[in-house]
DNA sequence: GGTTAGGTTTGG
């Protein structure tokens, strides 16, 4: 955790430290006592010169006086700052300025105690994993806690807001981008084209002596936060440019990632108007930045293409001045005989035993001119992402094989280049997974999968190349309208908070209803349940059902209907007993009469329906008619039927 | 502080 820099606001952290952490007060400190959890917070009352150790460690001294005790005894410690958080520290910690630290460790001090301070001081390293939060800073001396200033608020400009000859601090989502390269001056440069939501492109063109303080861009899609970037015209057209103190964030893009920054400055401020800044580009890119398709897999390269490889670099070898040899797996199989490029052993930097149990899986990419270098520095076991490689189908002279040669070109056209991915990568962690469920025992019986026809006919297809040339496959739905919204991945919007509008391109899984009256629920308001309305089927089943209880002669001819019974003449001999309700004591003509039916079929209710107004299915109880299941009707009106 | 590059692919 490296030094950070909080917003004050009433004395509060305005961004809230890691929940598990708790106070501590000066007066409970103790050596010996396990303080995992516990922060110290106070105001920093005296910074000493930053020194070095013995060792050339880097060590700052200051003194903290706890806010909350001021009145007691003991009201202030020495806090010994370790390493390169001692370095960060001395940059902005001032007197007068509140001071957190979690993760520290407590020692009793050798020398005499002075007046008020502590018998024990507190040390603090990058080493003992400790965080530490600087809030605030404080122009004058000492002041009462409550009245800082506050850390210094940045202005952003939107990207059509842009003056020349200006420096700005601005957000952008990654549209178009170079990894760090070699350029021909004394410096790495990476070029960057940002879009925001006031959709003006910005290309920038970034210098820097040290490759980790040019933007970590991953992919496009990132959002990017540039401070101190000059702006200059060029062209006709604004292009910013590196200036002194230029610095930035990186963010991934996705919706719903963790918003964790990318960066190599150890003091950077960050707080909740940043993150809510990330959430709300993220959400607009979703829809307004076309991210390019799921990245490639060795077993979906065709020949004749450039595509973008995340993979685990296993071998490398010098093949002469203008061109370096990278051997990659991704886990997944070229599905064409691949190009070897002839090495001596000798030359060939990796574990051998791997390498031969990878032989059909891994791929040889020649990279030439400038990236050798990058090429060269590259660590075995590294997980890599290179950009634009080209696949080229050529067939060797002597051979009647055709094979694909990988080749990055030199320069840096469409973002040609490599770039090294953290393990902390999301795509990185997927890969390392995926590459440890290889079965390398099985992949290396692949010998005779390889064999791929010259005409192209494919020999062995992968689901995965199955499902891309699905995927590739055009509509047979195309939406006519909404043509101005671009396709967004399902993944996003499943992050997103509604509402939003989306336009999607998607295969067509399954659907429901599958039959039209299923478009209609039933559903009950007590327990909130909701079930198929039943077809015709159901219906006779239910009604089936309550046949099985005959009707009970004692609730027959009440004062408010006459009933009728009799019994079928076929084998079951079922008891039917019809209920004629009356209206004002009368019976009434049969279209305007209501009847309450006891064992009849599907058949005979439709029989019924066509002669009579209502018909009511019911059963008998001991004491009483009562209506069928619930989800049945309770009444069928001609062709109307009510449910309960 | 200045230089580098200033997006738009394919030779090996």
């Amino acid at each position: 955790m490296p030094v950070q820099l909080l917003k004050i606001i009433k004395g509060q952290s305005e961004a809230p430290l890691p929940s598990h952490l708790q106070k501590e007060s000066l007066q409970h400190l103790q050596e010996g006592c396990d303080h995992t959890n516990k922060y110290i917070q106070g105001v920093v009352t005296l910074s000493y010169p930053l020194t070095k150790l013995r060792d050339g460690t880097d060590f700052f001294k200051i003194v903290l006086q706890d806010s909350d005790s001021l009145c007691s005894q003991i009201n202030s410690i020495n806090v010994f700052i370790y390493g390169k958080m001692a370095e960060d520290c001395a940059k902005i910690i001032r007197r007068g300025v509140i001071f957190i630290a979690a993760g520290f460790k407590v020692t009793k001090l050798p020398t005499a105690i002075e007046d008020g301070r502590h018998g024990c001081h507190l040390e603090v390293s990058e080493e003992a994993g400790s965080a530490i939060y600087v809030c605030g800073y404080s122009t004058g001396f000492f002041c009462c806690f409550g009245c800082f200033s506050v850390a210094p608020k940045y202005v952003y400009t939107p990207l059509n807001h842009l003056k020349d000859g200006t420096i700005v601090n601005l957000y952008g989502v990654v549209k178009f981008f170079k990894p760090p390269y070699v350029s021909k001056g004394t410096d790495y440069c990476s070029v960057v084209t940002l879009v925001d939501p006031s959709n003006v492109k910005l290309t920038c063109t970034l210098f820097s002596g040290n490759v980790d303080s040019l933007p970590k861009i991953y992919k496009v899609g990132d959002i990017v936060r540039f401070h101190r970037i000059k702006i200059r015209e060029y062209n006709g057209q604004m292009q910013g440019i590196t200036s002194a103190g230029f610095a930035s964030l990186t963010f991934d893009g996705t919706v719903g990632a963790p918003v964790v920054p990318r960066t190599s400055s150890k003091v950077y401020t960050f707080m909740d108007e940043e993150q809510k800044t990330i959430e709300e580009l993220r959400i607009w890119a979703a829809s307004n930045i076309s991210i390019s398709g799921p990245a490639a897999k060795l077993s979906g390269v065709q020949p004749m293409l450039f595509f973008d490889l995340t993979c685990q670099l296993v071998g490398k070898a010098k093949v002469d001045g203008s061109s370096f040899l990278l051997k990659v797996w991704d886990g997944t199989k070229c599905p064409y005989p691949t190009w070897k490029v002839p090495v001596e052993t000798k030359d060939l930097e990796g574990e051998k035993v791997f390498l031969h149990q990878l032989r059909n899986l891994a791929v040889d990419i020649l990279v030439y001119d400038n990236h050798v270098q990058l090429a060269e520095s590259l660590k075995i076991g590294s997980f890599l992402r290179i950009y634009s490689i080209h696949t080229k189908q050529a067939s060797a002279d002597n051979e009647d094989a055709s094979h694909i040669e990988f080749h990055l070109h030199g320069g840096t056209c469409y973002g040609r280049g490599i770039r090294v991915l953290p393990e902390s990568n999301p795509d990185v962690k997927e890969l390392k997974v995926f590459l440890e469920s290889v079965d390398l025992a099985d992949s290396q019986n692949m010998e005779s999968m390889c064999s791929m026809d010259i005409d192209g006919t494919f020999g062995s297809v992968t689901d995965l190349e199955l499902h891309l040339q699905r995927c590739q496959q055009l509509s047979v739905t195309v939406l006519t309208d909404h043509q101005d919204l671009s396709n967004t991945e399902l993944k996003t919007i499943a992050n997103s908070t509604a509402p939003q509008q989306y336009r999607i391109r998607a295969k067509l899984r399954t659907y429901k209803p599958q039959k039209l009256h299923q478009s209609v629920k039933l559903h009950c308001s007590k327990c909130n349940s909701l079930q198929e309305v039943p077809d015709g089927n159901d219906f006779d089943v239910i009604l089936h059902g309550s046949a099985r209880t005959a009707p009970n002669p004692e609730l027959h001819n009440t004062s408010w209907y006459e009933s009728v019974m009799w019994t079928t003449q076929d084998q079951k001999q079922r008891e039917i007993a019809i209920h004629f309700v009356k209206h004002d004591e009368m019976l009434q003509q049969p279209e305007d009469t209501l009847l309450m039916i006891e064992g009849g079929t599907l058949k005979e209710i439709w029989k019924l329906t066509k002669r009579f107004k209502c018909v009511i299915p019911v059963r008998s109880t001991e004491d009483d008619l009562e209506l069928l299941d619930l989800s049945a009707p309770f009444l069928l009106q001609g062709n109307v039927k009510y449910y309960g």
